[in-house]
DNA sequence: GGTTCTTGATACGGTGCCGTATTGCTAGCG
DNA sequence: CGCTAGCAATACGGCACCGTATCAAGAACC
């Protein structure tokens, strides 16, 4: 696994997995997009299911090293910390990122590694979240239950649909996180 | 449409676009569930093409209704009536409902008539929802906004996977409904 | 130079699904 | 009783995909 050459097919995976959700990615279409027949995936990967297996072992992975990293707070206010991290998963800045996030959720409620997957990343963001929350001196609870709101924001915000536009919309999320910095 | 014979085709499909998304609802796998052949499906449909538009256009109706009763306050505080949506909307409550909530927002994302249904509904509940908030005595802007929030929340929830069990995430819905509604 | 190892291409059988065409049953009507 | 119209079942051809097996070409090593 992470061997530097089945990387590609992983890769592939992860954009056509935020194209079209999991099922979405098959294996000869990804061959197709690498300009290759899918005569070597077969000596990579098992079979379909070990591919899946070995995006989600990535995207926990990413996720883990992701989530340390934007929240470390290194001299920067917790606030501002926050501030970021709103801005950094709107949808409009990182839309594939936002899309495989939302794919491999719906992915979940059909198969229990995903679900595994999701639960311990969530879990890891809630927990360093939280912990953002108690920097700017919540109490233990209230801050848990800040960060969850926080995180409901952040990814509901990515599944409505607002018609007014882009600018209606950037208003709205701004005054959001207004309220949700307090 | 809505002839009162295509809705058992329409209602199963509802069915497997709970389970397993729009990539699920197959004609040959409705017609086993309907424990008949799909030999009457064309029938009825063109193709599966049209089931699907006929799917969401009885979603979008059906939301529609459901927004305008759930907050058409006869007599009931505004805020009870929120209070009273997130229940509603609480997956553990209604799960086969978030769950075709959750997969035609995915669907949408690659197919631009269910975005537009999903964009019109939406449209509808940040209105009704923002008119409740205004009832509270909020600014209109304010008001748009809380409600944004709102559905961001609601949606939001139901993406999030809490590793510590039901009770935990029961208190965590609780508490950010105060936050939301305080 | 010959042997083995690696890696991609080709070919094949199988399955699940789509959409169409055909058949066969049933019921209503003369 | 025979005829026809309506409707569901069956049969069919086609396609996209899975996974396996086999083959060809080059690199690495002896």
């Amino acid at each position: 696994m992470s061997d530097g050459k089945g990387d590609a097919w992983v890769e592939a995976g992860f954009t056509e997995l935020a194209r079209s959700g999991v099922e979405g990615v098959r294996v000869e279409v990804l061959a197709k997009n690498l300009g290759v027949t899918k005569g070597g995936f077969y000596r990579r990967f098992a079979d379909r299911a070990a591919l899946l297996e070995a995006m989600l072992e990535r995207w926990r992975e990413g996720r883990a090293a992701s989530i340390a990293q934007q929240t470390s707070l290194d001299g920067e206010a917790p606030r501002e910390r926050l501030k970021a991290m709103i801005q950094l998963y709107s949808e409009r800045l990182n839309p594939e990122g936002m899309a495989i996030e939302l794919a491999i959720r719906q992915w979940a409620r059909s198969d229990e590694n995903a679900a595994a997957a999701v639960a311990s990343v969530d879990a890891a963001r809630l927990r360093h979240v939280a912990e953002l929350y108690r920097a700017t001196g919540l109490e233990a609870e209230e801050a848990d239950a800040q960060a969850f709101l926080f995180y409901c924001f952040i990814f509901g915000q990515s599944l409505l649909f607002v018609e007014r536009g882009p600018r209606k919309r950037s208003q709205l999320v701004a005054k959001s996180a207004e309220k949700l910095l307090g």
